[in-house]
DNA sequence: CTGAAAGCGCTTACAG
DNA sequence: CTGAAAGCGCTTACAG
């Protein structure tokens, strides 16, 4: 490890001309920053980040509080928060909560320990709310919505999201149409389930409450909801599936039964997992820009980083429907 | 920020020795280290991390170099080094490469900057072999392997298992068995391919080079390989994809040119993605050890980091033979 | 423009 | 068992 007192050695100036030469170049003159750096390069100098933190009191680094990394929405997510992150010369922490209010609270508690300028958190909580400090640290929320208003949100417009599926299926001329639905008490379940009842109403189609079925966003729960609306005596002609990993066990399932899809009944999911395209059928679904999630919350992390204090705004990106062959008319 | 003078301060004791009492209980008296315990409760103490790593020269944060966070494969893997670091409590710093060489050497570069101990690399090459001082980082490597012996590997037994596959499809019938490949001077892709070879001259089935197709291992290019492959005069009877994500590219394309798999061809992929039991049809696979590649590799990285100099064994983790219903009985 | 000095918050030999 | 002191490698007011 060679330090700034080696530098300042070689090149014959301080270690505090050797810093402001490295950090601050417009302080030194000319010819003592050339001094410097050549002398820097002679001996591989690379400052110890560890030190410049120490002294700096910040660490550089922002949390990511992650319900799952190999979820693969998230990991997309991930993916475009890291790439900004780094433009900023920012590392990223990965912390895997697998959605344990004590383990996000632990890492949480990183930014206390300076280990952490700020946190980007993917589940719907806010893991500081019972600590005094809270209000002073930099946090931003995506995915499943902080609905209690103590930090800033990047959302999608969940709500419009689920009525443009329902409208879609109306089109198609569906009138039994079904919901394999999130866990109760998620936000983002809520969100899609509103939209999918005002979009029943706006339709002018009755709200069936047995064909609503929960499930929870994994594959599996989907073969099950779907099982249980397959045993209905009248069946659904579609089914709305709030993400599109329930919507490739429901379809896994429909078929186990020796049903066809889109055929006897139209599938719709909301996501568009890069592998959604390539299932068969390819998938109805709702295109979330993860990536521009990912971004926008470094982005405004940065932003309360910066001006701490002053409040940022909440942000909604834009949905779209992408319409596959996993949807079609509905048999008269 | 409540700092350890004064928790010393309110203890009535030296900073020596409430340092000492937290981290080394036993050199301090049963009755000052519960007068110090008291203190540091009372004001909310907690170690400044910052001043805690910079003191120790420890960073206790692992690098993790990965060239696409939001490929599920590694993903996975990631979820299984995040958890193992956390229990030893390391940091798991995300190092998102896209494959760039120089990406990857800025990134390698923190461990030189105190800013990690030590480095789990998931792509195939050394990023640290150009500098002087790399034979002295602790950095191990998962998944497509580096095969310049310049790090400790852990790896699957690629070989095996792509015999496992072709043994399958001559169980089958099978003669005429095509491969979709990774790209040229992957070593993982060669090692699949060198078992695929192998096992077709146990099963004393000609060699076809037309046969053989190369992939990125995206579904786009399994996808635009599997179009080629069925172009020939006579098809395969049998595809065998070097992973689950361009055998499912494959089946989409065989689908959409009106043949059906299995019936018509049998396909099989690499990797057991949790996907691949959902789709139609599920998917005849090999299951790797996702979560222990990553496990290991992190048990293996922190014997390098304790006993330094020392070098450690590579370790190969044993592959599975997963039977779905994509693969089927040659046509008579 | 430059240097000497203080200090960030810890830990640990050293002495008692 | 405990304390005073040094020091990790930087940065930055302060003085010149």
């Amino acid at each position: 490890m060679t330090t700034i007192r080696q530098v300042s050695k070689l090149a014959g100036v301080s270690v505090a001309t050797v810093s402001r030469a490295l950090q601050k170049p417009d302080m030194v003159s000319e010819s003592t920053r050339k001094k410097v750096i050549t002398a820097a390069e002679e001996v591989g100098y690379q400052p110890n980040m560890m030190a410049v933190k120490f002294r700096n009191k910040k660490s550089f680094a922002i949390l990511v509080l992650v319900p799952d990394v190999s979820n693969p929405f998230f990991s997309k997510i991930i993916s475009g928060i890291q790439t900004q992150a780094k433009k900023k010369g920012y590392n990223v922490i990965l912390g895997n909560t697998a959605n344990d209010l004590a383990t996000e609270q632990e890492l949480a508690n990183m930014v206390f320990t300076n280990q952490a300028d700020g946190i980007i958190q993917l589940a719907a909580r806010n893991p500081l709310i019972d600590n005094i400090r809270h209000a002073t640290v930099p946090i931003v929320n995506i995915c499943d919505c902080v609905t209690d208003g103590s930090m800033p949100v990047i959302r999608l417009d969940n709500n419009g999201a689920a009525k443009a599926i329902i409208s879609h299926f109306a089109d198609l001329g569906h009138n039994r149409i079904a919901a394999i639905m999130g866990p109760d008490g998620s936000p983002i379940t809520e969100q899609r389930l509103s939209g999918y009842l005002d979009g029943l109403k706006e339709q002018k189609i009755d709200i069936i409450e047995s064909l609503m079925e929960r499930g929870d966003y994994s594959m599996e729960s989907g073969a099950i909801a779907a099982g249980k609306l397959l045993a209905h005596e009248v069946r659904p002609t579609a089914i709305f599936c709030f993400n599109d990993e329930m919507a490739i066990g429901a379809i896994h399932e429909i078929r186990n039964q020796g049903l066809r899809v889109p055929d006897d009944i139209s599938v719709a999911g909301f996501d568009n997992l890069n592998f959604s395209r390539f299932m068969d059928p390819p998938l109805t679904t709702i295109r979330q820009p993860n990536a521009h999630f990912g971004q926008h919350a470094v982005e405004m992390l940065f932003e309360m980083i910066s001006q701490q204090g002053q409040s940022v705004e909440s942000l909604t990106l834009p949905y779209e429907l992408i319409v596959r062959k996993s949807t079609t008319k509905a048999k008269p």
